[in-house]
DNA sequence: GGATGTTTTCTAAGCGCATAGAAATCTCCG
DNA sequence: CGGAGATTTCTATGCGCTTAGAAAACATCC
């Protein structure tokens, strides 16, 4: 466990050279059987096992994509961190759906996708994330350590994207292309949207519909956002300027849209929400205080996410094609610093309308 | 995109040493600071990003720990590769819950753990597994990448394991220690499905129970089937002397052994799976057959894997602590490497029953 | 001003492997 | 047996960065 052996090593006990070593793991055919298996045997005796790094400063390549995603603090728990512990048992009484609330999320089935395209095509994959509390940027840690770089959109500053796109293939998940150096992948957010929109209207009858979404301008949800008002402004109904929000949006913010919206005496007959994320502890908010979802109020969600199957009522929503989406920016990016003449791939994958409970279908 | 500025570069431009140049992204304190800003700026102007590969050779250590997975073959689908074409849409009347039945597995979960704990302490986490179809085994690029690796029993040879434990910690998951140089996190197996046994007896009055479980002899199923065998044995009931099994004990396989069960007549009250993936097939195919699961028989699993809250009749079952496990691994591994003088850790963590419909226990 | 102590910067030597291109060895035939 | 050609092995160098230890620059004080 304190520094292994080398090609040196192995070499000089197999009476050869460090080249001949290095050919018999890169260019076997290029090695006289009885001298690679000398080498082999020579490499067996020391425990040899080449220097992944070494390879990849010498070969200019690595083998490996990398995938950043959010910074995940809003998930640590001191009290359940590696080490001696174990993680206290849930209070009595808590959700028993509150594990599935944070895992799988989106960027875990996305980055599963990315995960399987590498499998089958030989890569491995590096999994990174910002963290406030270290304060370190990871990012460029991993971009010189890999082929080829996924990032989820508003993790890392387009500077450093750009400036990384210049030395490897990077692809920015979900959003839409900014017409630069770097590769997208997306899904229709907007139709999706409307669809969902216009079946609230025309199957459910719906009039008065809100669109609640978190203040932070994130451009999937303004195009979730447009999509919806496409769709009212289509069926001749009232088209809202802009979303409702209370607080900042964020998924604990739900409770206080629903106290809001519940004391100002404005409920819709229907809201619809950004994202899955939001729409859940929304439900749970709203149910609490005695509003039956989705007899008073239908609520939906985006993304499609495990958690809203677990939901009561199970969540209608829009599903987006996460592990595709990871398999194509996966391979995108293997393709792309194969062959570095590679334009920039901009792909929009189509989302699919999930009819479930929460919206008054019957369910599943 | 083709070959980034390096340390020479910028230090050329800067007017500095390349030692300069290092010291003021290492050891920036180092540094005084009208030159540390030369050399920011010259860095900013080349759009310089450092190698992590040459970074990782230089220090001998890389800031990354690896984690190696089964091999997904059963999981490939050609169809879904990355590239142009979208996943066709799943075939009419196919079960909706079929995604979930394959993701997120045990695996996913565990390595989840690891991934955070990776956050939580500024390394990033490499991921890679078996590849039957490229033919390569990743294991050896993955080991010379990274400063620790967890590992998936039977996904790598013991010798290979052992070879590598002697450069950088290793860490086995799930498996119980075999007294030799790798760290160990496992779970008490045989008390779980001890507990879970108990509790069928006790408060459903089961009293011929069967235990399904692959043909393969993972010690992990192997202690559970113990914890069984305890179980009836405490009860006064008659002992099994092996599971049952109808072809290679796969999941796919689960149909065989309904099939033979019921055509052999020697249904019995309950069916105590080795591990979740087994018991939902098995609880689809009983369905099928007209068989009332729990009412005729109850099944039980082992894991706690997430499938088994969207199966209908929800799954008992003994969950891991999955998250808590890969985190542990995590743990284990980075003080390891931190420490090379750390002797191998075996680490045992506490599973708990999860009763649920299919048992006969009233819905969660 | 010069001695002494501190900072800052530089020189030089790796880290472990890949791979041109040269050198050595082997094959095959006339 | 000699030599052309093919095969195998070696020499030499570079990949981009880190870091001792030396050197230079600066600061302080008598």
């Amino acid at each position: 466990m304190v520094k292994g052996p080398t090609v040196y090593d192995v070499a000089e006990l197999a009476g050869v050279s460090i080249a001949t070593v290095s050919f018999t793991f890169r260019q076997p055919h290029r090695v006289r059987q009885s001298t690679r298996e000398a080498v082999l045997a020579a490499a067996q005796a020391l425990n040899y096992l080449p220097s992944g790094n070494a390879r990849g400063l010498a070969r200019g390549r690595t083998g490996a994509l990398g995938i950043y995603s959010f910074d995940f603090y809003f998930l640590d728990d001191p009290a359940s961190a590696g080490g001696a512990g174990t993680r206290a048992a849930a209070p009595a009484g808590s959700d028993p759906n509150a594990d599935y609330r944070v895992f799988p999320l989106y960027v875990d089935e996305v980055q599963r996708g990315v995960a399987l395209e590498c499998w089958r095509r030989g890569y491995t994959l590096m999994v990174g994330g910002g963290n406030r509390t270290t304060g370190r940027t990871a990012i460029a840690d991993i971009a010189g350590q890999v082929d080829g770089l996924a990032v989820f959109p508003r993790t890392v500053p387009v500077e450093v994207l750009s400036l990384i796109s210049r030395r490897i293939p990077v692809v920015e998940l979900s959003e839409p292309s900014h017409d630069d150096s770097l590769h997208h992948v997306t899904v229709d957010n907007a139709a999706g949207m409307h669809a969902l929109t216009t079946h609230l209207i025309t199957a459910h009858g719906l009039r008065d519909l809100q669109f609640a979404a978190p203040r932070d301008p994130w451009s999937d949800f303004q195009l979730r956002f447009r999509g919806f008002q496409a769709a009212l402004a289509e069926a001749g109904l009232p088209v809202p300027e802009r979303p409702v929000t209370e607080g900042d949006g964020a998924p604990q913010s739900a409770e206080a849209l629903a106290a809001a919206l519940l004391a100002g005496g404005r409920l819709p007959d229907g809201i619809v929400c950004a994202h899955d994320e939001y729409a859940l502890p929304l439900i749970d908010a709203l149910l609490r205080r005695g509003v039956d979802v989705p007899g008073r109020v239908a609520v939906t969600g985006f993304d499609g996410i495990v958690a809203g199957r677990l939901q009561r009522p199970q969540l209608t929503t829009v599903r987006q094609p996460m592990e595709q989406m990871g398999r194509t920016a996966a391979a995108i990016l293997i393709d792309g610093f194969e062959d570095r003449t590679l334009p920039p791939q901009s792909r929009q994958l189509p989302v699919e309308v999930v009819l479930r409970e929460s919206c008054g279908c019957p369910p599943a």
